[in-house]
RNA sequence: AGAGGGGUGUCCGAGUGGUUUAAGGAGCACGCUUGGAAAGCGUGUGUAGGUCUCAAGCUUACCGAGGGUUCGAAUCCCUUCCCCUCUACCA
Protein backbone atom coordinates (compact mmCIF):
# COMPACT_ATOMS: atom_id res chain seq x y z
CA UNK A 1 0.00 0.00 0.00
CA UNK A 2 1.17 3.83 -1.00
CA UNK A 3 1.77 5.91 1.97
CA UNK A 4 -0.80 9.23 2.11
CA UNK A 5 2.40 11.28 3.09
CA UNK A 6 4.32 10.22 -0.07
CA UNK A 7 1.46 10.89 -2.34
CA UNK A 8 1.17 13.99 -1.15
CA UNK A 9 4.77 15.01 -1.32
CA UNK A 10 5.10 13.22 -4.81
CA UNK A 11 1.66 13.49 -6.12
CA UNK A 12 3.15 13.72 -10.07
CA UNK A 13 5.45 10.96 -9.25
CA UNK A 14 2.40 8.93 -8.00
CA UNK A 15 0.36 9.80 -11.00
CA UNK A 16 2.65 8.74 -13.57
CA UNK A 17 3.85 5.47 -11.77
CA UNK A 18 0.12 4.39 -11.33
CA UNK A 19 -0.18 5.11 -15.36
CA UNK A 20 2.77 3.10 -16.24
CA UNK A 21 1.24 0.17 -14.25
CA UNK A 22 -1.85 1.06 -16.29
CA UNK A 23 -4.31 2.40 -13.57
CA UNK A 24 -7.19 4.47 -15.31
CA UNK A 25 -7.70 8.16 -13.87
CA UNK A 26 -4.75 8.03 -12.10
CA UNK A 27 -4.94 11.83 -11.76
CA UNK A 28 -8.04 11.74 -10.29
CA UNK A 29 -7.82 9.34 -8.32
CA UNK A 30 -4.88 10.77 -6.44
CA UNK A 31 -6.86 14.14 -6.01
CA UNK A 32 -9.75 12.71 -4.86
CA UNK A 33 -7.37 10.52 -2.21
CA UNK A 34 -5.39 14.16 -1.42
CA UNK A 35 -9.13 15.23 -0.63
CA UNK A 36 -10.37 12.43 1.66
CA UNK A 37 -6.95 12.88 3.87
CA UNK A 38 -8.02 17.04 4.21
CA UNK A 39 -11.39 15.82 5.06
CA UNK A 40 -10.03 13.25 7.50
CA UNK A 41 -7.86 15.50 9.00
CA UNK A 42 -10.15 17.96 9.49
CA UNK A 43 -13.25 15.79 11.06
CA UNK A 44 -10.16 14.36 13.62
CA UNK A 45 -9.05 17.69 14.59
CA UNK A 46 -12.78 18.88 15.31
CA UNK A 47 -13.32 15.91 17.35
CA UNK A 48 -9.79 15.98 19.24
CA UNK A 49 -10.59 19.58 20.20
CA UNK A 50 -13.74 18.67 21.62
CA UNK A 51 -12.53 15.80 23.60
CA UNK A 52 -9.42 18.17 25.07
CA UNK A 53 -12.37 19.90 26.73
CA UNK A 54 -14.15 17.05 28.11
CA UNK A 55 -10.96 15.66 29.41
CA UNK A 56 -10.58 19.09 31.07
CA UNK A 57 -13.71 18.91 32.28
CA UNK A 58 -13.49 15.28 33.73
CA UNK A 59 -10.92 15.66 36.09
CA UNK A 60 -12.06 19.33 37.14
CA UNK A 61 -14.90 17.14 38.34
CA UNK A 62 -12.90 14.40 39.67
CA UNK A 63 -11.13 16.83 42.40
CA UNK A 64 -14.04 19.05 42.75
CA UNK A 65 -15.88 15.76 43.77
CA UNK A 66 -12.90 14.55 46.38
CA UNK A 67 -13.31 18.59 47.58
CA UNK A 68 -17.15 17.70 48.68
CA UNK A 69 -18.16 20.54 46.13
CA UNK A 70 -20.88 18.46 44.53
CA UNK A 71 -23.16 21.17 42.98
CA UNK A 72 -20.56 22.63 41.46
CA UNK A 73 -19.68 19.26 40.33
CA UNK A 74 -23.09 18.42 39.03
CA UNK A 75 -23.10 21.60 37.35
CA UNK A 76 -20.09 20.50 35.16
CA UNK A 77 -21.28 17.65 34.29
CA UNK A 78 -23.79 18.49 32.43
CA UNK A 79 -21.43 20.69 30.47
CA UNK A 80 -19.78 17.59 29.46
CA UNK A 81 -22.41 15.27 28.51
CA UNK A 82 -23.73 18.09 25.70
CA UNK A 83 -20.51 17.49 24.28
CA UNK A 84 -20.66 13.80 24.13
CA UNK A 85 -22.63 13.78 20.83
CA UNK A 86 -20.11 16.29 19.34
CA UNK A 87 -18.14 14.23 19.83
CA UNK A 88 -18.85 10.49 19.27
CA UNK A 89 -20.41 12.43 15.63
CA UNK A 90 -16.78 13.69 14.39
CA UNK A 91 -15.23 10.91 15.77
CA UNK A 92 -17.63 8.77 13.79
CA UNK A 93 -17.08 11.06 10.81
CA UNK A 94 -13.31 10.99 10.73
CA UNK A 95 -13.26 7.23 10.79
CA UNK A 96 -15.59 6.85 7.97
CA UNK A 97 -13.37 9.50 6.35
CA UNK A 98 -10.36 7.54 7.02
CA UNK A 99 -12.00 3.85 6.04
CA UNK A 100 -13.05 5.26 2.64
CA UNK A 101 -9.91 6.53 1.80
CA UNK A 102 -8.26 3.42 3.09
CA UNK A 103 -10.66 1.26 0.52
CA UNK A 104 -9.18 3.90 -2.25
CA UNK A 105 -5.40 3.76 -1.84
CA UNK A 106 -5.88 -0.71 -1.12
CA UNK A 107 -7.25 -0.39 -4.06
CA UNK A 108 -3.66 1.11 -5.57
CA UNK A 109 -0.85 -0.66 -6.43
CA UNK A 110 2.92 -0.62 -5.83
CA UNK A 111 4.42 2.67 -8.19
CA UNK A 112 7.24 0.79 -10.76
CA UNK A 113 10.91 1.51 -10.55
CA UNK A 114 12.41 3.80 -13.10
CA UNK A 115 13.56 0.90 -14.89
CA UNK A 116 10.39 -0.61 -15.20
CA UNK A 117 10.16 -1.00 -19.39
CA UNK A 118 6.37 0.43 -20.78
CA UNK A 119 3.97 -1.83 -21.91
CA UNK A 120 1.09 -4.03 -21.15
CA UNK A 121 1.20 -7.66 -21.93
CA UNK A 122 3.76 -9.93 -21.51
CA UNK A 123 4.93 -9.62 -25.51
CA UNK A 124 6.24 -6.05 -23.87
CA UNK A 125 8.88 -7.84 -21.42
CA UNK A 126 12.29 -7.10 -21.40
CA UNK A 127 14.53 -9.93 -22.09
CA UNK A 128 17.46 -8.86 -20.08
CA UNK A 129 19.82 -12.35 -20.81
CA UNK A 130 19.79 -15.64 -22.26
CA UNK A 131 21.79 -18.21 -20.49
CA UNK A 132 22.84 -21.75 -22.07
CA UNK A 133 22.00 -23.28 -25.76
CA UNK A 134 18.62 -25.18 -26.93
CA UNK A 135 18.84 -28.77 -25.72
CA UNK A 136 19.35 -31.11 -28.47
CA UNK A 137 16.29 -33.24 -29.28
CA UNK A 138 16.13 -36.52 -30.12
CA UNK A 139 13.45 -37.06 -33.41
CA UNK A 140 10.85 -38.27 -31.69
CA UNK A 141 10.82 -36.38 -28.30
CA UNK A 142 7.93 -36.13 -26.27
CA UNK A 143 6.20 -33.84 -24.04
CA UNK A 144 6.28 -34.21 -20.02
CA UNK A 145 2.63 -35.16 -20.01
CA UNK A 146 3.63 -38.17 -21.86
CA UNK A 147 6.99 -39.00 -20.48
CA UNK A 148 5.05 -39.34 -16.69
CA UNK A 149 2.80 -41.52 -17.86
CA UNK A 150 5.64 -43.90 -19.85
CA UNK A 151 7.52 -44.19 -16.89
CA UNK A 152 4.52 -44.12 -14.62
CA UNK A 153 5.86 -41.08 -12.38
CA UNK A 154 3.43 -38.45 -12.45
CA UNK A 155 -0.20 -39.78 -11.91
CA UNK A 156 -3.18 -37.50 -12.58
CA UNK A 157 -5.74 -39.88 -12.64
CA UNK A 158 -5.11 -40.85 -9.27
CA UNK A 159 -4.93 -37.41 -8.27
CA UNK A 160 -8.68 -36.81 -10.12
CA UNK A 161 -10.06 -39.88 -7.62
CA UNK A 162 -8.75 -38.62 -4.63
CA UNK A 163 -8.96 -34.65 -4.61
CA UNK A 164 -9.21 -33.25 -8.34
CA UNK A 165 -7.66 -31.76 -11.48
CA UNK A 166 -4.26 -30.13 -11.06
CA UNK A 167 -3.49 -32.43 -8.15
CA UNK A 168 -0.88 -34.76 -9.05
CA UNK A 169 -0.30 -38.09 -7.34
CA UNK A 170 4.24 -38.41 -7.22
CA UNK A 171 5.03 -41.87 -7.85
CA UNK A 172 8.38 -43.73 -6.99
CA UNK A 173 11.25 -41.89 -8.68
CA UNK A 174 9.08 -39.06 -9.48
CA UNK A 175 8.39 -38.57 -5.58
CA UNK A 176 11.94 -39.19 -4.84
CA UNK A 177 12.84 -36.46 -7.54
CA UNK A 178 10.64 -33.79 -5.57
CA UNK A 179 12.13 -34.39 -2.43
CA UNK A 180 15.64 -34.34 -3.93
CA UNK A 181 14.91 -30.99 -5.83
CA UNK A 182 13.32 -29.36 -2.29
CA UNK A 183 16.37 -30.35 -0.70
CA UNK A 184 19.05 -28.98 -3.31
CA UNK A 185 16.85 -26.04 -3.20
CA UNK A 186 17.11 -25.61 0.03
CA UNK A 187 20.57 -26.45 0.66
CA UNK A 188 22.00 -24.04 -1.80
CA UNK A 189 19.62 -21.28 0.08
CA UNK A 190 21.07 -22.16 3.39
CA UNK A 191 25.23 -22.32 1.69
CA UNK A 192 24.82 -18.29 1.04
CA UNK A 193 22.85 -17.28 4.39
CA UNK A 194 19.50 -17.75 4.38
CA UNK A 195 17.78 -18.97 7.29
CA UNK A 196 15.55 -21.78 7.00
CA UNK A 197 11.95 -21.53 7.89
CA UNK A 198 8.65 -24.18 8.03
CA UNK A 199 5.85 -22.40 8.06
CA UNK A 200 1.56 -22.87 8.88
CA UNK A 201 0.15 -23.52 5.24
CA UNK A 202 -3.09 -21.82 6.56
CA UNK A 203 -3.18 -18.00 6.88
CA UNK A 204 -5.89 -15.89 8.28
CA UNK A 205 -6.98 -12.74 6.86
CA UNK A 206 -4.57 -10.00 8.44
CA UNK A 207 -1.59 -12.06 6.94
CA UNK A 208 -3.75 -12.40 3.53
CA UNK A 209 -4.19 -8.06 3.95
CA UNK A 210 -0.57 -7.82 4.77
CA UNK A 211 1.48 -9.26 1.65
CA UNK A 212 -1.44 -7.87 -0.68
CA UNK A 213 -3.47 -11.08 -1.68
CA UNK A 214 -6.15 -9.53 0.45
CA UNK A 215 -8.65 -7.88 -0.15
CA UNK A 216 -8.57 -8.16 -3.59
CA UNK A 217 -7.79 -11.79 -4.78
CA UNK A 218 -9.62 -14.05 -2.39
CA UNK A 219 -10.66 -16.11 -5.23
CA UNK A 220 -7.32 -17.28 -6.21
CA UNK A 221 -7.08 -18.81 -2.85
CA UNK A 222 -8.45 -22.03 -1.10
CA UNK A 223 -10.26 -20.67 2.16
CA UNK A 224 -11.25 -23.32 5.22
CA UNK A 225 -15.20 -23.75 5.61
CA UNK A 226 -15.31 -23.38 9.74
CA UNK A 227 -12.57 -21.25 10.51
CA UNK A 228 -12.45 -18.85 7.19
CA UNK A 229 -8.23 -19.54 6.57
CA UNK A 230 -6.28 -19.52 3.44
CA UNK A 231 -4.68 -22.11 2.35
CA UNK A 232 -0.85 -20.15 1.18
CA UNK A 233 -0.54 -19.70 -2.61
CA UNK A 234 2.86 -19.26 -1.89
CA UNK A 235 5.53 -18.97 1.25
CA UNK A 236 5.84 -15.55 0.77
CA UNK A 237 2.55 -15.12 2.85
CA UNK A 238 3.64 -16.92 5.82
CA UNK A 239 7.25 -15.80 5.95
CA UNK A 240 7.12 -12.10 5.00
CA UNK A 241 4.08 -11.94 7.99
CA UNK A 242 6.58 -13.46 10.41
CA UNK A 243 7.24 -9.42 10.37
CA UNK A 244 4.30 -8.43 10.95
CA UNK A 245 3.42 -5.40 13.21
CA UNK A 246 7.59 -5.82 14.22
CA UNK A 247 10.18 -2.69 14.66
CA UNK A 248 13.61 -4.68 13.39
CA UNK A 249 16.39 -4.01 15.08
CA UNK A 250 18.82 -2.17 12.66
CA UNK A 251 21.70 -4.41 13.39
CA UNK A 252 19.25 -7.32 12.49
CA UNK A 253 18.71 -6.50 8.71
CA UNK A 254 19.20 -7.61 6.30
CA UNK A 255 17.31 -10.90 7.56
CA UNK A 256 17.54 -13.25 4.66
CA UNK A 257 14.70 -16.25 4.87
CA UNK A 258 13.76 -19.60 2.94
CA UNK A 259 11.46 -22.00 3.29
CA UNK A 260 9.63 -24.99 1.61
CA UNK A 261 5.85 -25.34 1.49
CA UNK A 262 3.05 -26.51 -0.83
CA UNK A 263 1.28 -23.86 -2.28
CA UNK A 264 -2.32 -23.93 -3.69
CA UNK A 265 -3.75 -21.85 -6.42
CA UNK A 266 -7.53 -21.97 -7.69
CA UNK A 267 -6.44 -20.62 -10.63
CA UNK A 268 -10.00 -20.52 -11.91
CA UNK A 269 -11.31 -20.35 -15.40
CA UNK A 270 -7.73 -21.59 -16.93
CA UNK A 271 -7.92 -24.07 -19.04
CA UNK A 272 -6.49 -24.96 -22.70
CA UNK A 273 -3.07 -26.49 -24.12
CA UNK A 274 -1.12 -24.34 -21.94
CA UNK A 275 -1.98 -25.64 -18.74
CA UNK A 276 -1.56 -29.37 -19.88
CA UNK A 277 0.69 -31.81 -17.62
CA UNK A 278 2.47 -29.76 -14.99
CA UNK A 279 2.08 -26.14 -16.35
CA UNK A 280 -0.13 -25.55 -14.44
CA UNK A 281 -1.76 -26.91 -10.82
CA UNK A 282 -3.59 -26.17 -8.47
CA UNK A 283 -1.14 -27.87 -5.45
CA UNK A 284 2.46 -27.29 -6.10
CA UNK A 285 5.65 -27.27 -4.22
CA UNK A 286 7.83 -24.13 -3.52
CA UNK A 287 10.93 -22.72 -2.30
CA UNK A 288 10.56 -19.07 -1.52
CA UNK A 289 13.06 -16.93 -0.39
CA UNK A 290 11.95 -13.49 1.35
CA UNK A 291 14.91 -11.12 2.00
CA UNK A 292 14.07 -7.64 4.42
CA UNK A 293 16.54 -4.29 4.08
CA UNK A 294 16.31 -0.80 4.75
CA UNK A 295 15.93 0.99 1.27
CA UNK A 296 19.35 1.54 0.41
CA UNK A 297 20.52 -2.11 0.23
CA UNK A 298 17.07 -3.29 -1.37
CA UNK A 299 17.89 -3.35 -4.98
CA UNK A 300 21.66 -4.63 -4.69
CA UNK A 301 19.76 -7.57 -2.86
CA UNK A 302 17.69 -8.13 -5.77
CA UNK A 303 20.15 -8.09 -7.99
CA UNK A 304 21.88 -10.68 -5.64
CA UNK A 305 18.51 -13.00 -5.18
CA UNK A 306 18.36 -13.10 -9.42
CA UNK A 307 21.71 -14.37 -9.79
CA UNK A 308 20.60 -16.93 -6.72
CA UNK A 309 17.55 -18.13 -8.58
CA UNK A 310 20.14 -18.32 -12.09
CA UNK A 311 22.97 -19.93 -10.55
CA UNK A 312 20.45 -23.35 -9.10
CA UNK A 313 19.18 -23.37 -13.45
CA UNK A 314 22.86 -22.99 -14.04
CA UNK A 315 23.83 -25.95 -12.06
CA UNK A 316 20.99 -28.16 -13.17
CA UNK A 317 22.37 -26.98 -16.50
CA UNK A 318 18.52 -25.74 -18.02
CA UNK A 319 18.53 -23.00 -20.73
CA UNK A 320 17.01 -19.97 -19.59
CA UNK A 321 16.14 -16.71 -20.06
CA UNK A 322 15.94 -13.57 -17.70
CA UNK A 323 13.27 -11.11 -18.09
CA UNK A 324 12.49 -7.48 -16.79
CA UNK A 325 8.54 -7.13 -16.63
CA UNK A 326 7.39 -3.98 -18.18
CA UNK A 327 4.57 -1.98 -16.15
CA UNK A 328 1.62 -3.86 -17.71
CA UNK A 329 2.65 -7.77 -16.77
CA UNK A 330 4.02 -6.48 -12.92
CA UNK A 331 2.43 -7.91 -10.14
CA UNK A 332 0.24 -5.50 -8.19
CA UNK A 333 2.78 -5.34 -5.04
CA UNK A 334 5.81 -5.00 -7.17
CA UNK A 335 8.37 -2.18 -7.59
CA UNK A 336 10.47 -4.49 -10.03
CA UNK A 337 10.35 -7.63 -10.96
CA UNK A 338 12.66 -10.47 -12.44
CA UNK A 339 11.08 -13.24 -13.92
CA UNK A 340 13.44 -16.51 -14.81
CA UNK A 341 11.91 -18.80 -17.64
CA UNK A 342 13.56 -22.19 -18.53
CA UNK A 343 13.55 -23.53 -22.12
CA UNK A 344 10.60 -26.57 -22.78
CA UNK A 345 12.75 -29.06 -25.24
CA UNK A 346 9.26 -30.56 -26.63
CA UNK A 347 6.78 -27.93 -26.19
CA UNK A 348 8.99 -25.48 -27.55
CA UNK A 349 8.37 -22.43 -25.73
CA UNK A 350 9.62 -21.04 -22.59
CA UNK A 351 8.07 -21.79 -19.05
CA UNK A 352 8.36 -19.40 -15.89
CA UNK A 353 10.14 -21.10 -12.97
CA UNK A 354 10.94 -17.87 -11.06
CA UNK A 355 9.80 -14.42 -10.01
CA UNK A 356 11.71 -12.32 -8.30
CA UNK A 357 10.16 -8.85 -6.61
CA UNK A 358 11.17 -5.67 -5.15
CA UNK A 359 8.20 -4.83 -3.17
CA UNK A 360 9.93 -1.68 -1.71
CA UNK A 361 7.99 -0.76 1.26
CA UNK A 362 4.21 -1.37 -0.39
CA UNK A 363 4.16 -4.87 2.00
CA UNK A 364 5.74 -3.31 4.93
CA UNK A 365 3.54 -0.49 4.93
CA UNK A 366 0.28 -2.99 5.14
CA UNK A 367 2.54 -4.94 7.63
CA UNK A 368 4.02 -2.28 9.47
CA UNK A 369 7.15 -3.75 9.29
CA UNK A 370 9.88 -0.89 10.30
CA UNK A 371 13.41 -0.16 12.01
CA UNK A 372 14.81 2.52 12.94
CA UNK A 373 17.52 4.83 11.72
CA UNK A 374 18.73 7.59 13.73
CA UNK A 375 15.85 7.42 16.43
CA UNK A 376 13.38 7.53 13.50
CA UNK A 377 11.55 4.69 12.65
CA UNK A 378 10.79 4.17 8.74
CA UNK A 379 9.55 1.38 6.91
CA UNK A 380 11.93 -1.80 5.62
CA UNK A 381 11.75 -2.81 2.01
CA UNK A 382 10.73 -6.13 1.41
CA UNK A 383 11.41 -8.75 -0.93
CA UNK A 384 11.11 -12.40 -2.25
CA UNK A 385 11.45 -14.87 -5.11
CA UNK A 386 11.17 -18.59 -5.98
CA UNK A 387 14.03 -20.70 -5.74
CA UNK A 388 12.91 -22.65 -7.41
CA UNK A 389 9.06 -23.79 -8.05
CA UNK A 390 9.46 -27.53 -9.11
CA UNK A 391 6.79 -28.09 -11.90
CA UNK A 392 8.18 -26.71 -14.44
CA UNK A 393 11.55 -27.51 -13.64
CA UNK A 394 10.64 -30.94 -13.33
CA UNK A 395 8.75 -30.81 -16.46
CA UNK A 396 11.99 -29.06 -18.45
CA UNK A 397 14.36 -31.53 -17.04
CA UNK A 398 12.17 -34.35 -18.12
CA UNK A 399 12.01 -33.26 -21.51
CA UNK A 400 15.22 -31.91 -21.97
CA UNK A 401 17.19 -34.72 -20.83
CA UNK A 402 15.44 -37.75 -22.54
CA UNK A 403 17.10 -39.95 -24.16
CA UNK A 404 17.30 -43.85 -25.29
CA UNK A 405 17.95 -44.60 -21.70
CA UNK A 406 15.73 -42.77 -20.18
CA UNK A 407 15.85 -39.52 -18.45
CA UNK A 408 18.85 -38.55 -17.52
CA UNK A 409 19.47 -36.37 -13.85
CA UNK A 410 21.62 -34.00 -13.79
CA UNK A 411 24.87 -34.89 -12.06
CA UNK A 412 24.40 -32.25 -9.17
CA UNK A 413 21.20 -33.97 -7.84
CA UNK A 414 22.08 -37.76 -8.08
CA UNK A 415 23.63 -37.55 -4.26
CA UNK A 416 19.96 -36.37 -3.44
CA UNK A 417 17.73 -38.71 -5.83
CA UNK A 418 20.18 -42.23 -5.51
CA UNK A 419 19.78 -42.41 -9.18
CA UNK A 420 21.27 -41.23 -12.41
CA UNK A 421 18.10 -42.29 -14.52
CA UNK A 422 14.46 -42.60 -14.50
CA UNK A 423 13.72 -45.53 -17.01
C1' A B 1 -13.95 -30.07 23.51
C1' G B 2 -15.52 -29.01 29.06
C1' A B 3 -14.28 -26.34 33.83
C1' G B 4 -11.28 -22.72 36.13
C1' G B 5 -7.41 -18.85 36.01
C1' G B 6 -4.98 -15.06 33.24
C1' G B 7 -3.27 -11.26 29.15
C1' U B 8 -0.62 -4.11 31.92
C1' G B 9 5.40 -0.24 28.78
C1' U B 10 11.83 -3.53 26.28
C1' C B 11 11.19 -7.21 30.53
C1' C B 12 9.20 -8.34 35.57
C1' G B 13 5.26 -6.42 38.18
C1' A B 14 1.41 -3.06 41.28
C1' G B 15 -3.09 -1.34 40.22
C1' U B 16 -11.41 -3.35 40.90
C1' G B 17 -14.40 4.01 38.72
C1' G B 18 -11.59 10.33 39.82
C1' U B 19 -3.58 13.61 41.89
C1' U B 20 -2.55 6.81 37.36
C1' U B 21 -0.12 12.81 33.92
C1' A B 22 0.28 3.88 34.48
C1' A B 23 3.43 2.81 41.27
C1' G B 24 7.89 -0.01 42.02
C1' G B 25 11.94 -2.85 40.12
C1' A B 26 15.16 -4.54 36.15
C1' G B 27 17.26 -3.37 31.53
C1' C B 28 19.03 0.34 28.20
C1' A B 29 21.08 5.51 27.10
C1' C B 30 23.44 9.85 28.85
C1' G B 31 25.70 12.55 32.87
C1' C B 32 28.10 12.94 37.80
C1' U B 33 31.55 10.21 40.67
C1' U B 34 36.51 7.12 39.71
C1' G B 35 43.43 6.24 38.03
C1' G B 36 40.02 2.66 35.36
C1' A B 37 35.79 -0.29 36.30
C1' A B 38 31.90 -1.80 39.55
C1' A B 39 28.77 0.19 43.06
C1' G B 40 26.30 4.68 44.08
C1' C B 41 23.70 9.17 42.61
C1' G B 42 21.00 12.07 38.85
C1' U B 43 18.36 12.51 34.21
C1' G B 44 16.00 10.22 30.27
C1' U B 45 13.68 5.92 28.07
C1' G B 46 7.28 3.27 23.64
C1' U B 47 3.93 3.45 19.10
C1' A B 48 0.66 6.03 15.87
C1' G B 49 -2.03 10.49 14.51
C1' G B 50 -2.89 15.94 14.66
C1' U B 51 -0.81 21.02 15.19
C1' C B 52 3.91 23.44 13.84
C1' U B 53 8.68 26.16 8.34
C1' C B 54 12.15 22.70 11.45
C1' A B 55 12.92 21.48 16.39
C1' A B 56 10.77 22.16 20.97
C1' G B 57 6.12 22.42 22.78
C1' C B 58 0.99 21.43 22.86
C1' U B 59 -2.70 17.73 21.88
C1' U B 60 -5.48 12.82 20.75
C1' A B 61 -5.46 7.54 20.89
C1' C B 62 -3.17 3.00 22.64
C1' C B 63 -3.05 -1.60 29.53
C1' G B 64 -4.54 -8.59 23.85
C1' A B 65 -8.55 -6.89 19.99
C1' G B 66 -13.51 -4.75 19.05
C1' G B 67 -17.91 -2.58 21.06
C1' G B 68 -20.84 -0.60 25.36
C1' U B 69 -22.03 2.00 30.29
C1' U B 70 -20.24 6.84 32.59
C1' C B 71 -18.96 13.74 33.17
C1' G B 72 -14.69 10.27 33.80
C1' A B 73 -12.63 3.17 32.44
C1' A B 74 -6.37 -0.56 32.83
C1' U B 75 -10.48 -1.00 36.49
C1' C B 76 -17.64 -2.28 35.30
C1' C B 77 -20.62 -4.93 31.09
C1' C B 78 -20.82 -7.59 26.16
C1' U B 79 -18.28 -9.99 22.01
C1' U B 80 -13.80 -12.09 20.37
C1' C B 81 -8.57 -13.84 20.09
C1' C B 82 -4.54 -15.85 22.65
C1' C B 83 -1.95 -18.16 26.97
C1' C B 84 -1.83 -21.28 31.53
C1' U B 85 -3.90 -25.35 34.87
C1' C B 86 -7.08 -29.59 35.34
C1' U B 87 -10.24 -33.06 32.72
C1' A B 88 -11.33 -35.41 27.98
C1' C B 89 -9.19 -36.74 23.24
C1' C B 90 -5.00 -37.56 20.12
C1' A B 91 -0.03 -38.24 16.13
Amino acid sequence: MLTIPFIRANSEITIQGLTKKHVANASEIVGQLIAMDDQRKSLLQQAESALETSNAAAKEIGSLMQSGQKELAEGKRAETAALKGTIKEKEEAAKAAEKQMLDLLVTLPNLPHSSVPEGKTAEENEVVLTWGSLPKMQADAQPHWDLIKKYDIIDFDLGNKITGAGFPVYKGKGARLQRALINFFLDEAIKVGYYEIQPPILINEDSGFGTGQLPDKEGQMYVTKEEGLFLIPTAEVPITNLYRDVIVNEKELPIKNVGHTPCFRREAGSWGAHVRGLNRLHQFDKIEIVQIHKPETSYQALEEMSLHVQGLLQKLDLHYRVLRLCGGDMGFASALTYDMEVWSGAQNRWLEVSSVSNFETFQANRLKLRTKVDGKSILCHTLNGSALALPRIVAALLENNQGPDGIKIPEILVPYTGFTHIN
